[in-house]
DNA sequence: TATTGATGCGGGAACGTTCCCGCACAAGCC
DNA sequence: GGCTTGTGCGGGAACGTTCCCGCATCAATA
C-alpha cells in the first residue's frame, strides 16, 4: 500500500497508523493490535473499543510492515522460461494459459500470490520483489533465471532438469508413457506410417518426445518422420504439417505437436485431399477447446496443465511450510482424449 | 524472501544481514548500505571492501525491508472481474489472455509487478499483499472488489462504469466507433440482415455494443436481430451462431461477439448450407489468431487488448507517481480487421 | 491477612533496511 | 594560526507491525 496516497484525491490524508487507533481509542497500540487479530487477553468491552476505533478511523494495517514481522510474504514469483519471441507471448498459448491460470488459483488456495515475472529477465526485476519462492515453467537448458534463484537462495520450482540440485524442485511430464500412448493407439487403429510434427524449439517437452518417438519407432519396425515447425503460432505450425502431407510417400497418421488451433489442421489436410479420420488419423498435443467442437472432433494429448500446476503448488508448499523431508519433485500423467479424428471404427475401440 | 530458508538445505543458514556484512567489512551498516547501494560519500578502497565483503557472505538485501523503509511495494493487483463460470477461466479467452500479458509487460517496463488476483474476492486475499494500485478489467455492476479497493484507499483502475470517483481510474474502448464502423462495411459490402450474436453477460461492452448495434439499426431503418448464447465456450457460441442462421428470414451477415473459434463459425455456416463469404458475410469480435488462417480468412473486430493495457498502465503510473493533476480515463479506439470473410469484392473495399 | 494464581493490559524490543544528521579530520583561505 | 569549507564515515531514528515479557489488579485459598 502506498505509503502517501498521492493523487488519491484532495484530501490525501496521512495512513491512519495503528498508534492513531490506540490513541482514539485509549489504549495501547499492543491492545489495539491484539484486539483487531483476535489474539490475547483483554475484556470484551476493550477489544469492542478497539474495534470501534479501528472502524471510524477506517484503520487499514500496513501490509509491508506485517510482511516484515511475518519473515514471509507469501508472494512466489511465476515465469515461463523457454519461449524464443517475445518475453511474453506465451499466454497467448492454450497451454501456458491454462497453467498459468492453474498455478495462480492453486497458489492462492494455499494463501500464496503470483507475481508474473518475464522471460529470462536479469535479477534486477525481482530483486526488490518479497519473493518465497519462484516457479519456472519449462527452463531453458541452464536457465539463468533459474541459477539466479538458486544462488538468490529463493526456492525454485520447474522441471525435472534441476532434479537433485539443492533448493530446486521439479514436476515433469511423463512423456514417454504419453507418446507411446498415442503411437500405440493411433497403431491399433491400423496406422502404419505415422509422422511427427513438431517445434524445433529447445523444450525438454520436445526433446523427450523426438526421443520417444524414435524409440517407439525402432521398436515397431517403423521409420521415424519427423517435421519441424520453426516459431510459435499457427502459420508455421500449418506449413510444417502440409509439408508432412505432401511427402514422398505421405503419413497415413499425423501426430501434431506444434500448437496450432485444430480445425486449422483438419483444413490443410482438406487441402491435401485427405479426408480424416478417413485416410489420415489426427492426434493433436493441444490444449485447445475448440478441437472437441472441430469437424470432424479432433484426438487430443492432453498435457494437463492444471494438474501440473496443483503438483508443484502442493510440492511447494510442502517445501515451504515444513522441514526438508518432502520429496523434491513429481511426475504427472498426460492425458489421452480419443475422439473421431484419430477413430477408423464408428464407435468404440 | 523468506527469513529463515527453511527445506533449503542441509545448512539452513540464518540470513545474512546488513549487519554481518559490516562486521564482516569492519564497517558500519550504514557505510556498507550506501555502498551496495552507490550513494554517499567514502573512498573507492571502502567501497570496495565493503562489496568485496557482502560477496564473501553471499548477501541479499532484504526486499521486505526495503519496502517498508521505501512505504510502497510497486505491486499491482490484476483482477478479471465478471467472468460468470470458473474465477480463472478467463485466461481461456485469448482477449484476457493477451490483455493479461500486455498488462504485465507494461507495467514491469514501468517498475511496477502483477498480483495474480482471484476474481471477486474478499478481501482477505489481498490485503496482507502490499499493493500499491489494483487494475479489474471488466468489473461487474458495483463490482465489490472495486469498492472494496477504493474503501482501502487502493487506487484502483478498471472501465469507464467508475468515472468520476475519487481514487478510481478508467480505460475504455470506443464501442460505438467500432459497432458503427464494422456494420457500415458490412452494409457497404451488400448486407442488409446483419444479426448481431453476444453472450449474455452483464459486461458493459456487451451491453454497449447491444445499445450501439440497435441505435445504428434505427438509423438505418433494419429490424434488430440479436441471439444470446449462454455461457462462456465454443459450444454455446456456436449453437448461438446456428440458432441465428436458422431464422425464419435468415440474416445475409453475423457480428458474432460471443468468442469462439472462428474456423469453427465457419464450419457451422457450412452445416447450414451458407458459404463464407458468398452468401453470407462474417465478422468477429475476437483476438484469436486463427481468424488470419482460417479458409476463408475470418474479419476481425480487434478490442486491441495491448493498447488497452498500455494505456491502462500509464494512467497508473502517472497517478502514482505525480500530483493528483493527471486525467482519470482514456478511450482507445478498437481496430476493425477486413478479411475475405467480409468482403464480396474480391480485392480492395 | 498473606500467598498464590489467573486476568487485563502496556512497555519496549525486534524484523532489516535507509536516511538524516553529527562528528572528526584535513585542506584551503585570509 | 584561527576560520571556514569539504570529505569520510558512523550513530541512531524511523518505517508499522507483532510478540515476549512484566506489572498491576483481583478473586480464591489457607
Amino acid at each position: 500500500m502506498t505509503q502517501t496516497p498521492r493523487g488519491g484525491g484532495p484530501t490525501a490524508s496521512p495512513r491512519v497508523r495503528l498508534v492513531d487507533v490506540a490513541r482514539e481509542a485509549g489504549l495501547s497500540k499492543t491492545t489495539v493490535s491484539a484486539a483487531l487479530n483476535g489474539t490475547g487477553r483483554m475484556s470484551e468491552a476493550v477489544r469492542e473499543r478497539a474495534r470501534e476505533a479501528a472502524r471510524r478511523l477506517g484503520y487499514r494495517p500496513n501490509a509491508t510492515a506485517r510482511l516484515l514481522r511475518a519473515g514471509h510474504a507469501r508472494l512466489i514469483g511465476y515465469a515461463v522460461g523457454e519461449f524464443t519471441t517475445s518475453p511474453w507471448a506465451y499466454l497467448d498459448s492454450p497451454y501456458y494459459a491454462r497453467l498459468t491460470s492453474a498455478t495462480a488459483r492453486a497458489a492462492l488456495q494455499h494463501g500464496y500470490a503470483l507475481v508474473m515475472l518475464p522471460t529470462s529477465s536479469d535479477p534486477g526485476e525481482w530483486a526488490d520483489l518479497p519473493l518465497d519462492a519462484a516457479i519456472v515453467a519449462d527452463p531453458m537448458t541452464g536457465d539463468p533465471m533459474v541459477e539466479d534463484f538458486i544462488a538468490a537462495r529463493i526456492p525454485v520450482f520447474t522441471d525435472r532438469s534441476v532434479e537433485g540440485r539443492a533448493g530446486a524442485y521439479w514436476v515433469d511430464i511423463d512423456t514417454d508413457a504419453a507418446v507411446t500412448g498415442v503411437l500405440d493407439h493411433l497403431r491399433a487403429e491400423g496406422a502404419r506410417r505415422i509422422a511427427l510434427v513438431l517445434p524445433d524449439t529447445a523444450i525438454r517437452f520436445h526433446a523427450a518426445l523426438t526421443d520417444s518417438y524414435r524409440a517407439w519407432c525402432a521398436g515397431h519396425g517403423a521409420e521415424p518422420r519427423e517435421e519441424l515447425s520453426s516459431g510459435p503460432g499457427n502459420g508455421p505450425a500449418i506449413a510444417a504439417v502440409e509439408r508432412a502431407l505432401s511427402a514422398a510417400e505421405p503419413p497415413d497418421a499425423l501426430l501434431v505437436a506444434s500448437e496450432a488451433s485444430p480445425p486449422l489442421i483438419l483444413d490443410a489436410a482438406r487441402r491435401h485431399g485427405r479426408t480424416v479420420p478417413g485416410d489420415l488419423l489426427l492426434v493433436c498435443v493441444s490444449e485447445d477447446a475448440a478441437a472437441e467442437h472441430a469437424d470432424p472432433p479432433v484426438s487430443t494429448l492432453s498435457l494437463q496443465p492444471a494438474r501440473v500446476a496443483v503438483a508443484g503448488v502442493e510440492l511447494l508448499v510442502a517445501a515451504l511450510e515444513s522441514d526438508g523431508t518432502e520429496p523434491t519433485g513429481r511426475l504427472v500423467e498426460t492425458r489421452l482424449e480419443i475422439r473421431a479424428s484419430s477413430r477408423r471404427r464408428p464407435h468404440g475401440e
